[in-house]
DNA sequence: CAGTGAGCGAGCTTCCGCTTGACTT
């Protein structure tokens, strides 16, 4: 048995760091945190320290025992957590949780993977540090108060399910708030004259706010002459990006990948387990002493010494931690590598990005030349750029959130002052001025990370919440054409030109959902602290104090929650709900009212009052429509549904919309109608092409069904095969043919195997609606009697309780 | 997956930050 016993977060970094230590040493993983605040309350005692109740999650129980019983047999227990916040929480939660004794307890720190890194940390063990423990508890516990103090608040005065928290809700205002600015965006235009010389063009310094000045300008140059009026040539230099952090590597795989940023946090996972990258979580561009010297061989073997420039780059970035190395190739000899083509190309993004980290700068040479116009105060401007040295740009360049892709050389010709130039035409092109750009993930993680708003861990995290909640959607948009006025001048006469151009399109952006956008008017109006873009830096610098022993941990909290607690109540107490709710106009057939709002569903048009004894209708808001955009047109087109389409068979199909979207029914089944369809005007002929295609859908999905029990089938899913029965389903085992099963297997299958949990839920569901419908079937029939028609409903609900 | 939307109001949602696999129909 070894002597020593060193805990690490990651696995794949234990594996590592056990070759360095040798057979005295046996490393083993915690797999991150081992105890938290459990989910179901908010497990802290406000009365007393705002005291934190831990609990060890039940998955990692099993591993808490492994790790117990190694420490026992251990001489030394050596916690090699990250040297960081949350880090010094985890070697703290160990030493309590397997009850280290402290006299054969070190702590120690690394931030590179490196034989020289881990035996000088061997060599220089330390204290666990009970500030900085105490200053994630504060974080921990800040972060739980505020979630689980404002989420029940929205469920309440919102809708049920929804979220708050002090990194999801501010990423949702960003996004709120940037739509905000772009509807407010009013677009100028000026034009914008470019002249054209033959072998070289050059730009006006001047920009005309209108047509009239432009075209007064055209036709003064008509007889005008030009000529060189002065000539600069400056050297110029372009240095190399720092490598990749958690955040640059999500922006640049989104932009020359178009990756997610959960797909890059994916494949990257898996480049570091399978040892080709460093650790993909990091917000440190620093380079170990030893990657720095590999980048370095690899350069002079590659390109030559002229090539090689090694360097370190220092983090900007508010709040960084540092406990990693920036994201490199483990071996920077290692030029790429094979097998999914993801993976592939997500490692030469971080090769290049890496290896160009230490290379030369680039040598440019800027040129610019004025071009003065006879009897004029403006002026012409030529800029060319020719790279003297590559360096660098060998092997990477940056790419930018906005395209203005002047990438390239652009060569001017050799002038010389009062050289005389021949214009070949001029053109005064109308431009117009952009809004900011909306955001799309890997820009929101890339904003967050600049306000130091969550950690390198969180950011993929942070946006599936706030798309999961429906706060904001990741959408494409397809543009606008825009028309646009040039004028040009040539051989002497202006002509007029009116184009055309396609503008506004959007790819795979951040919109901001009517909910996100209720949710976030709610918070910023009654939690206006929480929701201001500097509280996390503001806390921050509280958590500091508090690792610096400067600051007691609860009482930096009771500071926060006492007017954070009286608001909360407050706005509980004396806040209206939230809905939305707009009177669109009056229906001309009915005459009643009709209303957007948020409904317990979502947005939802209404007609009529629900307070009066008349019919109500209700309809979803149709997708891609917003609250604040609907008109009363389109509202009173929502009401239309259910129609019916016609009778195939002696049996009605009806047209609808439901909750997810346009669907047919018919007997008692129903087919979804495609986007290419619009269910206001399907026919008949293409419902029941619908219809039978679903059909043979299904068809196709049966693999063998029995006689002596219909309820079984043996189906073909997405998975592989697998049983259904009673709308439960079972998975197959492994080996098995599925075509070859017989009764007796499916049924000994059925007896050994657990129905998959969502089949069971599903199940649940069917059969609480079947008694539903019975019940409102019954009641139907007693309804009768009665004058309103609301008992039916009332019954229902309170048959789908029991 | 396939209704709904007020009203009584039970009992459910929820945070951020560390880490990976087991499993999906």
């Amino acid at each position: 048995m070894s002597k020593n016993l060193v805990i690490v977060e990651s696995p794949a970094k234990a594996k590592t760091i056990e070759k360095f230590l040798g057979k005295d040493y046996h490393v083993m993983s915690c797999f991150g945190h081992i105890r938290d605040l459990p989910k179901r309350h908010l497990c802290i005692d406000i009365e007393h320290g705002f005291h934190p109740e831990y609990e060890i999650q039940a998955d990692k129980k099993t591993l808490i025992a492994q790790l117990s019983k190694a420490a026992k047999e251990a001489d030394c227990v050596w916690l090699a957590s990250d040297e960081d916040r949350e880090g010094e929480a985890i070697a703290w939660h160990l030493s309590q949780v397997l009850k280290l004794e402290p006299a054969k307890t070190k702590r120690i720190v690394f931030n590179e993977i490196t034989q020289t890194a881990i035996l000088n940390a061997i060599e220089h063990p330390r204290d666990l540090d009970y500030d900085l423990v105490d200053a994630q508890q504060a974080r921990r516990v800040l972060d739980r108060l505020v979630g689980y103090e404002i989420s029940p608040l929205l469920w309440r005065k919102v809708r049920p399910n929804l979220s708050a928290g002090r990194v999801q809700s501010v990423a949702v205002r960003l996004v709120v708030e940037r739509e905000e600015e772009i509807k407010h965006f009013k677009e100028k235009s000026s034009y914008k004259v470019v002249a054209s010389f033959g072998n070289f063009s050059a730009e006006l310094d001047t920009r005309f706010q209108t047509k009239e000045e432009a075209r007064k300008f055209l036709e003064s140059c008509a007889s005008a002459s030009f000529s060189v009026s002065g000539m600069e040539i400056k050297p110029s230099k372009r240095s190399p990006a720092a490598p990749f952090t958690t955040s640059t590597l999500q922006q640049e795989a989104s932009r020359k990948l178009g990756f997610p940023v959960s797909k890059t946090m994916v494949v990257a996972q898996q480049l570091y387990e399978e040892g080709f990258i460093t650790y993909m979580r990091t917000d440190s561009v620093n380079l170990s002493s030893l990657a720095i010297g590999m980048a370095k061989e690899q350069i002079l073997d590659t390109y030559g010494e002229k090539y090689s420039r090694p360097r370190n780059f220092s983090t900007k970035t508010k709040g960084a931690q540092e406990a990693h190395e920036a994201i490199r190739p483990t071996q920077m000899s290692r030029t790429a590598i094979s097998g999914d083509p993801s993976r592939v190309k997500l490692y030469d993004l971080i090769w290049k990005r890496a290896l160009a980290s230490q290379m030369a700068d680039a040598e440019i040479e800027k040129t610019q030349i004025n071009i003065q116009i006879s009897g004029h105060t403006e002026y012409f401007i030529a800029r060319g750029e020719v790279i003297l040295f590559d360096g660098f740009l060998k092997v990477y360049a940056e790419s930018k959130d906005d395209e203005e892709d002047d990438k390239g050389e652009k060569r001017l010709p050799v002038l010389k002052q009062g050289d005389m130039l021949k214009l070949e035409h001029m053109l005064a092109r109308e431009v117009f001025s952009q809004h900011s750009p909306r955001y799309s993930e890997a820009s929101l993680v890339k904003k967050l990370e600049e306000l130091g708003i969550g950690r390198p861990s969180t950011y993929a995290p942070t946006i599936s919440t706030i798309l999961k909640r429906e706060y904001v959607a990741k959408e494409d948009r397809p543009g606008h054409i825009r028309p646009y006025t040039a004028l040009k001048l040539k051989d002497g006469q202006v002509e007029e030109l009116h184009l055309q151009e396609n503008t506004g399109a959007e790819k795979a952006k951040l919109f901001p959902t009517d909910v996100g956008i209720l949710v976030n008017q709610f918070l910023v109006k009654y939690f206006s602290p929480i929701m201001d873009y500097g509280f996390t830096a503001d806390v921050e610098k509280q958590f500091d104090e508090i690792a610096q022993g400067d600051m007691k941990w609860n009482e930096m909290i009771a500071a926060f929650y006492q007017p954070f607690h009286k608001q909360v109540e407050d706005t509980a107490q004396n806040s209206e709900k939230v809905s939305g709710e707009r009177l669109l106009g009056v229906d001309p057939a009915t005459g009643k009212n009709v209303y957007v709002r948020l409904g317990r569903f979502g947005p939802m048009v209404q007609r009529g009052e629900t307070q009066s004894e008349g019919k109500v209708d209700f309809a979803s808001l149709k997708k891609g429509i917003s609250m604040e955009e609907v008109s009363l047109e389109q509202a009173l087109e929502m009401f239309k549904l259910p129609r019916t389409v016609g009778i195939y068979e002696g049996e009605e199909i009806t047209a609808a919309a439901g909750r997810f979207g346009p669907y047919l029914k018919y007997k008692g089944s129903f087919v979804s109608i495609p986007k290419t369809d619009d269910p206001l005007v399907i026919d008949l002929d293409r419902a029941v092409e619908l219809i039978k295609a679903k059909a043979e859908a299904e068809q196709k999905k049966v693999i063998k069904t029995f006689d002596e029990e219909p309820e079984l089938h043996i189906l073909n899913g997405r998975y592989g095969p697998y049983i259904s029965f009673e709308n439960k389903n079972y998975k197959i085992p492994k080996g098995c043919d599925a075509s070859l099963l017989s009764l007796e297997d499916c049924r000994r299958i059925l007896a050994e195997e657990q129905p998959s949990a969502r089949s069971v839920r599903k199940a649940a569901a069917l059969s609480r609606k079947k008694v539903k419908d019975e019940s409102t079937a019954k009641t139907a029939s007693e309804k009768k009697k009665t004058a309103k028609d609301t008992a039916g409903k009332k019954t229902a609900k309170t048959t789908k309780k029991a």
